[in-house]
DNA sequence: GATTCCACGAGCATAATCAATCATTTCTAC
DNA sequence: GTAGAAATGATTGATTATGCTCGTGGAATC
């Protein structure tokens, strides 16, 4: 039989996914092609990341890479130390939510060595970022699906969310200002989220200190229901004083 | 025969969405054109993004695999036919939903093929295969994720589904029984299809050939909701004739 | 650690396929 | 009928795919 090499090519995928490995030889003899044509195209798979080579063979891929670090990554070290302090807050079997932004996601890395989360998402990064811990818990909110920035949002998501409480929620927040409380950029993130604080045993404001003086549109919540807010640089004394008079506790390396 | 550039160009899709591969000699000879010919046949319906153009012919429009493809690929082709099949009942802005098996993934090539769709997932491969095309509108139940199969079930994913109404739900059963109905092989996905069907304006079943006379445990729904069939092989007489009796309306090639 | 075996990658030759171009034919509008 | 446009077929040079050989080096056995 004559397959083109397209097809060729996702015979050996259809094999390494199976049975978790394929061998050169096996490959050249069940396809009626060189060794050569084999070791060429698991080298051009093994470049697009979709197998691992090893020795005599190939492999499934380790790492299901899910991680389009490369954009909107401003200040992604600052955000890194947030994620792990926040990450020290949370507890064995906890509940909690995590936003959708970049800031929550860096929770991740540090969230897996805890044991037993149950984690609301609207995220699918997050989703699937988490989703592959056995004893994690992830529950998904729903709602309209917007792709540019992978999460849910609208009716459907705040109707599930009402359905839940007594969770620790993280909020990272576009803007922050004194005088009109914590704001996004968009309003359907800002309702959705408005209403986890609302119902959340207890909120972690997620912010780098960029955020701090540079409001966005749409307001999330005031800052009555934030009990902490976690950042990667001591906020201006302005912010330290008027925090500490609202009774919130302020984190940072 | 003599045919008209637009006959030969439909052909050439007939052929490509059945057997989800053409070649550039064989369409040349089949269709008494130069090979120059077809290939320019084939760059322009792939420029309209209809087909994909690989070494030697093209193929259909390829899924972004990542892992999915792991398990499950039996009778692959089968459901390819039935997603085309299916695809052909959704009409422009329709509001559809589909559920998370491999037969109702496969209709998502050619459903990219309408415009301004709605569609409600449960499963996380359909929404990020679907919701990279800027018209549609993507509606996911949330719930609790399973990693497994890559979807969202539980009360919170029938709480949401409550409140949607007036789709056309395209159910991939796991196993059919005259007597018991159409089946599913997990508790929880049987209770969010039976609700998925319950609510539908209209339902419609995709089962590939297998699935007939192989009854998994768990019941989704009787016959009574179901107004289509369609599958990749006429099916048998007792099958036939038990249908037509329901008025169930059977679609094969 | 030394030896043997064999997988690997590079380079080359051959064959198939592709893209670009041009001449010819067919279709269409006037 | 004629002119212009579109479609087709053939040709050519470039690109891609494949198989073979050979030198290198990793892996296993002793």
């Amino acid at each position: 039989m004559a397959l083109t090499t397209q097809q060729r090519k996702e015979n050996i995928l259809n094999q390494v996914f199976q049975s978790g490995q394929v061998m050169v030889k096996s490959l050249a003899s069940e396809l009626s092609v060189s060794e050569a044509t084999i070791r060429r195209d698991l080298r051009t798979l093994a470049d697009e990341k979709k197998i691992e080579l090893v020795y005599g063979g190939a492999t499934l891929i380790r790492n299901s890479d899910f991680s389009f670090r490369s954009k909107q990554m401003r200040n992604i070290e600052g955000k890194r130390v947030i994620g792990r302090l926040a990450s020290e807050i949370v507890s064995d079997a906890d509940l909690i939510f995590i936003d959708s932004g970049t800031t929550g996601f860096e929770m991740s890395p540090f969230l897996k060595m805890k044991r037993e989360l149950s984690i609301i998402v609207n995220s699918s990064r997050l989703t699937l970022e988490l989703a592959d811990k056995p004893d994690f818990n992830v529950i998904s909110l729903g709602g309209r699906y917007r792709p540019d920035r992978m999460d849910c949002v609208g009716p459907l998501a705040t109707a599930t969310l009402e359905n839940l409480r007594g969770y620790i929620a993280f909020i990272g927040a576009d803007g922050l200002s004194i005088e009109f409380g914590i704001t996004a950029s968009d309003i359907e993130s800002a309702h959705l989220y408005g209403l986890a604080v609302k119902n959340a045993r207890e909120t972690i404001l997620l912010v780098d200190h960029s955020k701090f003086l540079s409001p966005s549109l749409f307001r999330i919540v005031d800052w009555e229901g934030i009990s902490r807010v976690i950042t990667d640089l001591k906020p201006q004394l302005q912010w330290t004083e008027f925090l500490e008079s609202k009774g919130i506790e302020i984190l940072y390396p």
